[in-house]
DNA sequence: CGTTGCATTGAAATCCCTCAAGCGAGGTGG
DNA sequence: CCACCTCGCTTGAGGGATTTCAATGCAACG
């Protein structure tokens, strides 16, 4: 039993400026792991800014980030926006117990990205219980992410904020002192309840105290790690 | 098999003020449902702020609350807190798939809990894959509670931090228009990420507004439930 | 009836946001 | 190749929402 040939495009754009350009249905069958689970996955290529799946939507799929990168959002009515994670090379999304996705996910940059049917997860989890596990395992490492999101933007300065952000990430993507960050200031300003101007003022201001250096807009080198692990409280 | 033979009082009070008057050891063992799960559970009582597990404590129990409050936070070093939500009778908390708790749990008002042995419930999950399904759907709820408390924390007014706070309680409580807070008001701004003055003014705000009625600074009247929801945005 | 602890209110300060302008890299077309 | 545009980012000035600091009020309790 494959699940390839049941995978088609979900999600059809609705925003008029969508690109389309790099959607490609499954392209080779690859096995892939979800926590303790591996199961044979078809890939899509998302082109930045592409929706993966709509707040609201019914969770038809489990995905696992392959290349780029992804986030999860909600929108009040009146536009703001907040992002509630990012996921990097490597990391679930999507994943839900129950029947329906409580935030949009979007591309960050062009990704690939790889699919499962969570029915075919569910199932793995009716026929195992260490699977099942598995799966709870999964859902409780986004709880605890989802907590520390909640104690930074309940009780951390703006400074704080993107230290904590920037150390995270850092962490993430286990790249030694520097990193390429693959979202915008909005992004991370959605993301850490802020402005883009203050975002970026506090990026200025840890370069002006040396704690990092930014050779471009999008590129962070970790200048002083002490000093930043301090202002991380 | 008894569970009640082995309970016994979970992390001793560390800080001088403790009130320990009403603490009691397993009384008449129960049937508790923990989603479908349904065991014989020991009942303890907890004082106000008496603390029922500690931050990075091993999670040896799962709780649910039989009458009172309680409340999970985290402290920063400095001493700020966040609170990352109360739970209210016939709530879980402390159900963890790890073998930590990364909140510590206190009671708000006096209170009276049910205990199980983290064990046995994982046991039962073990046992039977719908009971394990069962328990991922709790921690799944904690997740989307979580989630939205996220939206809040990063992108509401003040204001609307208020009344979501007080419409989700009148939910919980299914209180029709009136409503006893269990906590503080240190307790609500410490869910908010606000100061106490500020949810003090919010109060008093409402009140002008005739949103709201306080006959007394814990008890709250609904008056424009319209106007409310219009706030929530 | 004083004490104690929480809640409210006011005034001043602060942090972050808003609005607005300027900058720089990348792309396009002449 | 360079002028020009666009888009995202940065920077500045001013303003506003919330915090901080301080005083007062109020109810419970001994």
């Amino acid at each position: 039993m494959t699940m390839i040939d049941t995978v088609h495009p979900v999600s059809p754009a609705r925003s008029a400026g969508m690109q389309w350009r790099s959607l490609t249905k499954s392209e080779h069958p690859r096995l892939t792991t979800f926590g303790t689970i591996e199961l044979p996955t078809a890939t899509m290529r998302f082109s930045r800014d592409q929706e993966i799946y709509g707040e609201e939507e019914a969770a038809e799929f489990v995905y696992k980030v392959i290349s780029g990168a992804v986030r999860t959002s909600k929108i009040l009515s009146d536009g703001r926006r907040q992002i509630d994670s990012f996921y990097l090379p490597g990391e679930i999304f999507g994943l839900q117990s129950g029947e329906t996705h409580r935030f949009s996910a979007e591309a960050v940059v062009d990704a690939e990205i790889a699919l499962i049917k969570r029915t075919a997860l569910k199932a793995a989890a009716l026929r195992d219980v260490h699977a099942a596990q598995s799966l709870w395992a999964l859902t409780e490492r986004q709880l605890g992410r989802a907590q520390d999101h909640l104690l930074l933007l309940g009780r951390r300065s703006a400074q704080e904020r993107v230290v904590s952000f920037l150390l995270d990430l850092l962490e993430r993507c286990a790249a030694g002192t520097a990193l390429d960050l693959p979202m915008s200031r909005l992004d991370i300003a959605d993301y850490l309840g802020l402005t883009i101007e203050t975002v970026s003022r506090m990026f200025s201001q840890l370069e002006r105290d040396r704690s990092i250096e930014l050779p471009n807009s999008r590129r962070v080198v970790m200048r002083n790690r002490q000093a930043l692990a301090e202002l991380h409280a």
